[in-house]
DNA sequence: CAGGGCGACT
DNA sequence: AGTCGCC
């Protein structure tokens, strides 16, 4: 299929597959800007409300909206069509990064798989929650959706209702707990999810059923809809005489991959067919933390400097509230030119000296001000030549290659011995999944200290403890499992990892644990998230399901990997009050750990406690087990995790 | 495109 | 470092 040439999969079945399989929810706050500042002053909820930027009113509420007030109107424009215009100045964003960020941090609580889209779209993968609450509910209940269904027809989408039921409680908890509405739209991926959500606004939200995929699609006015395309490559597309979505869906696929290369042809035609595999990427921590402003004309280094200084200020602040120390400083300028070459960016970066990084940690912001000042000087002048004239337009200030410093690297304990002495990922991978696997079986304390104890994790290997009952649990989703399937041919070996589990890793276990990887246990078990929150009041069938989830996960192992076993250090927080360890960790598993394991995790997470601020708050991490070859991951491992400070470079 | 961010890919 | 994508 994927080639054009007749495969093995084809449309039917890919369609099966994937609608067979996952329930992703897109929340779109409404006019987001406008409702933090509703909050933030009750007075202006009932008048027309701009935020703005600059000479942008970047968005407005309803009552706004009703006066013929558009997002991205010019202020002249709207006090034209609207002189009763209240308006709030929105440049600094603050107060919208921190709801923001409530937002997420509300949605993880009741799901891992959360993946931020700017500061007011969420998308979330729930299939996990809705395979449980399927598994609890009798067949012949005909389940009925919440909220709107996009050109209802039939009724039978017990999955897809659930979804519309978990969105609406995921609602009602950022509208009573924060006091945000929102719009969600649920279906079978994220281009979907995204698409339906905005059908009917504001604060309502809206399912896609399968058989409406070609509708909503065909409604889309143009390609530049489809989320995805953007300018350039609508542009590129024209070229190819496509300009609708229908265009785009019937062009050959050896057409379109001339021009743009077989892998983004092939995503982009499957964009046209409502088809996304993509998964729902759990986002973490921001990699970066930047501060910006725009203005008509700087000619002057003192000005420059003046404004860097005031850029700096600021962003240094909130890098300290992170906590994490920035290895490399950016900084990016954009030229005015009459040549209408206006919208390009230039920036230069480099290396922050490690003492600004510890001042900036330890707080002490003045001196790591200055200093970043004399840097970015450096830069500047590496772009702008000041002996001629100059006309600035904007200035850019970023941190990147933010690194965790945690707590005394100097390695004691038998889990800081191992990681100071495997510094590969991969060996770390297998490493959790058989610190686990070892303890979850009955001589676990001493199998699990000898693999701490052995650096050789084939050594580990081969002493293959005896099998047990298994019930694998992992609370993050699978992505991609099948998906595989459509891409390129389906040269699946017979042993085909799990879903998160690395195929290379994979491969290097023995035989026993693979085939409990692949045992239907632990593939039903999968997406089993133990969720914190209450039951619906009105709904008693979930409620003894929820009880049980809560007070008695199964013991049994836990795959962990380095990623995901990072991702939970923030999980760890909200509940962390009634007992020391926290709770999404198996209090069996834990305390079959070796007593030294034991001492040593608990001060780890006393430490990571106080870890709730706004953008830090997740630590970052991704939930799958990466791919060796996936540069996300790879990238997302060097920083900022719990673990990971116990690496050496290199 | 405005504006102030973010992230990923090349 | 630049381009492209998203809000």
């Amino acid at each position: 299929y994927s080639s054009g040439v007749s495969t093995s999969a084809p449309i039917w079945n890919r369609k099966i597959i994937e609608s067979a399989h996952r329930v992703i929810l897109h929340f779109d706050l409404d006019c987001f800007y406008a409702q933090v500042e509703m909050i933030r002053n009750p007075a202006l909820r009932d008048v027309p409300l701009g935020v703005q930027q600059k000479y942008i009113i970047v968005t407005c509420n309803y009552v706004a909206r009703e006066r013929g007030v558009t997002k991205l109107m010019s202020v002249t424009d709207a006090k034209e069509k609207c002189p009763e215009l209240v308006l709030v100045k929105g440049e600094d964003l603050t107060h919208y990064r921190e709801m923001s960020y409530q937002v997420t941090e509300l949605l993880l609580s009741f799901c891992p798989l959360v993946e931020r889209l700017g500061f007011d779209e969420n998308f979330v993968d729930v299939t996990g929650m809705v395979e449980q609450r399927l598994a609890r509910i009798s067949e012949s209940d005909s389940l009925s959706f919440k909220g709107n269904v996009f050109n209802h027809s039939s009724n039978h989408h017990p999955r897809l209702a659930i979804g519309s039921h978990i969105a609406a409680e995921m609602r009602d908890a950022i509208r009573s707990k924060i006091g945000l509405t929102g719009c969600a739209g649920v279906a079978t991926n994220k281009l979907l999810a995204k698409l339906v959500s905005g059908t009917f606004k504001p604060n309502q939200q809206t399912v896609l059923l399968q058989e409406n995929v070609d509708d909503i699609m065909g409604c889309l006015s143009g390609l530049r809809k489809v989320p995805g395309v953007g300018h350039q490559t609508a542009k590129r597309l024209q070229a190819l005489g496509l300009v609708s979505v229908k265009d785009l869906q019937l062009c050959p696929l050896g057409d379109l991959a001339r021009e743009l290369g077989g892998t983004t042809a092939q995503r982009l035609r499957n964009l046209a067919l409502g088809i996304d595999e993509s998964a729902v990427t759990p986002t973490g921590a921001p990699q970066s933390l930047s501060d910006e402003d725009s203005f008509r004309k700087m000619c002057s280094v003192k000005e420059v400097m003046a404004k860097i200084q005031e850029l700096l200020g600021s962003l240094v602040e909130r890098m300290h509230k992170d906590g994490r120390q920035p290895q490399t400083f950016r900084l990016t300028i954009r030229r005015y030119s009459a040549t209408n070459k206006w919208f390009s960016r230039e920036s230069r970066q480099g290396p922050i000296p490690g003492g600004v990084g510890q001042k900036i940690v330890s707080g002490n912001i003045e001196d790591a001000v200055s200093q970043l000042v004399l840097l970015a000087v450096k830069l500047f002048h590496k772009m702008v030549d000041c002996s001629t004239a100059f006309h600035l337009t904007l200035i850019n200030v970023c941190f990147s290659n933010l690194q965790s410093r945690g707590p005394a690297a100097s390695g004691k304990g038998a889990i800081t011995s191992f990681f100071t002495h495997n510094a590969s990922p991969r060996k770390t991978q297998i490493f959790f999944v058989y610190l686990v696997h070892c303890c979850s079986v009955n001589n676990s304390a001493q199998n699990a200290d000898s693999c701490l104890l052995d650096h050789q994790i084939s050594e580990c290997s081969r002493n293959v403890p005896p099998k047990g009952q298994m019930t694998c649990n992992s609370e993050q989703s699978e992505e991609n499992y099948e998906a595989s399937c459509s891409t390129e041919g389906i040269n699946s070996d017979k042993t085909k990892p799990p879903p998160h589990v690395d195929p290379e890793v994979f491969r290097l276990l023995p035989e026993e644990i693979q085939k409990e990887l692949l045992s239907p246990d632990y593939l039903n078990s999968l997406q089993s998230h133990m969720s914190k929150h209450e039951p619906p009041e009105n709904d008693s069938s979930m409620k003894a399901d929820w009880s049980r989830m809560n007070h008695q996960q199964p013991a049994g192992m836990r795959v962990i990997t380095e990623e995901n076993a990072m991702e939970q250090d923030k999980l760890w927080l909200p509940r962390s009050s009634d007992c020391n360890i926290p709770g999404n960790v198996d209090p069996e598993v834990f305390s079959e750990l070796p007593p030294d394991v034991q001492k040593e995790l608990m001060s780890e997470w006393k430490q990571q406690n106080p870890v709730l601020k706004t953008p830090s708050s997740r630590k970052t991490g991704k939930g799958s087990i990466s791919k060796g070859k996936d540069r996300k991951a790879e990238g997302r491992s060097s920083q900022s995790n719990n673990l990971h400070k116990y690496f050496k470079p290199c």
